[in-house]
Order: structure tokens, then sequence, then C-alpha cells
DNA sequence: TCGCAAGTTGAAAAATTCTTAAATTCGTCA
DNA sequence: TGACGAATTTAAGAATTTTTCAACTTGCGA
């Protein structure tokens, strides 16, 4: 196997590896949202959100589109969802019977 | 959605961004394998990799078990595998005609 | 018991990533 | 045109990770 490409995987792992990049994903799941928007439910600068923002749409993995005042972020593959729902899985198992996060992880993929 | 939450699930993905532990999991996809051997294929210190084992040890994404004087490691859950496939997908998608590394994603997911 | 091979550990130096705040761009509206 | 709001960019320092190297175990055979 040749370098790049692993290098390439770690480096798509390692976007994910970031609590607001994480969730700007997982609100952008239910469909396209203004920045604005985003900002509302992370509490964060926005100037470190946008750096964010910008950090994921360097990796391909949002795409950004004006609209007059405001941008609108929304996810560039739907594949996204399931690399999210993996990662739960995985954690799940992991956290069992152990951690308080267990009960999170099983209420958020219940819905 | 409380803040530790996604700050694990962060983690978690920091965990799975860098080359040689994806390396190790790729490479105990396909079954159990002693510390001797993956130091064979991957070209990197012998220290080094025990530090990035012992990262992905105290995560939880693989176990170690000395057998006489080696030490074999494994997956800790094969959940892994579906984590990995989906992450290629994903950078199938996002590469696709324009990198030089689509072709060999696809190899690999055709073998 | 001695010595060697396989792994791991700890600590310091080197490299990356994050955060913060100021400056800047792009539209919109008066 | 001028001012304002929305968002992004840039630069600098702080904080984390990686790498490296030496020291330290553990198991096995002479």
């Amino acid at each position: 196997m040749p370098v790049p490409l692993y290098q390439a995987k770690a480096d798509f792992f390692r976007t994910l590896g970031h609590p607001v990049r994480i969730r700007v994903l997982e609100l952008l799941r239910d469909g396209p949202r203004p920045v604005r928007e985003l900002l509302g439910e992370i509490e964060v600068e926005a100037s470190n959100l946008s750096q964010q923002l910008a950090v994921l749409r360097r990796t391909g993995l949002v795409t950004a589109v004006r609209e007059g005042g405001t941008v609108v972020y929304s996810l560039a593959t739907p594949d996204v969802v399931d690399l999210l729902a993996a990662a739960r899985r995985i954690l799940t198992d992991m956290i069992t019977g152990q951690g308080e996060l267990l009960a999170e992880l099983q209420a958020e993929a219940a819905k």
C-alpha cells in the first residue's frame, strides 16, 4: 500500500477529530443551514466557527453557497451519515457498561 | 446535546487520525498479528509503533495478548471494519475524477 | 545465571493544531 | 456613496501531538 493513501485517510479522520466540526456535521445531517443558525446552536466565537467550517470545506466534507447576506452550508455527500452511524456503534461498544455517555448515545440512536 | 458526548466522538476520530494507527487497524482487519509482523509492514521505529499501539489500546480499539516472547494484537470489535469502509466511500466520492488516489482506493475496495 | 530479542515506557525536542482578536470582504439598504 | 451586518481571513501565541532516544521489562535459551 502506497504511503499517500493512508496519509489521506488519516487526514480525513483528523478532520473529524474536533468537537465543533463533529457538531456541525451532525447539525447538517438534517439539512442545509446558514452560518447564523449554526452559530446559534454551537457556543463558540463566530471566527472560530468560521475557522472550523473552513477546515470542513477544504476537506470537501461540506459545501457553502452564498445566498444574499448569508452563507448556507450543506453536507457534500450523504455518506457522512453512515460514517457517523458506524462511529456511534463502535463508541457504544466501547463505553458499554461503564460510562455516563452510554445513555446519551443510545437515546440518540433511537430517535 | 450535552458537551462531553461530541467531545468523546471527536476524541475517537482523532485517534484514527494518524497514518500508522490507520495502517495498524487495516492490517488487523485480516486477523490478529504479533508486533513483529506489524513492524515488518510499517516502516517506523519499534518504539514509535509501540507508542501508537498504546494509543489504540488506551482508546479500546485494539487488544493485546502476550504469547511467550511476542505480543499479539487484534481488533477489539469488528465494527471497525464498517467504519473504515464508510470512510473509504466518502473518500472515493471526494476524490472522484481528480486525484491520483482514486485508482488506489478503488483497487482496494475491489479486492 | 547471563545475555539477547521483543516490546514498552518516560521525557524532552520538534511539529501541528487551536484559539483569539483584529482586519477584511461581500452584500444590502438608506 | 456610506454605513452596517454577516462571514471569512490572517497572524501570533498557547496548547496538544509526534517523534526520538535512552532506559527498562519480560521471556527464553545457552
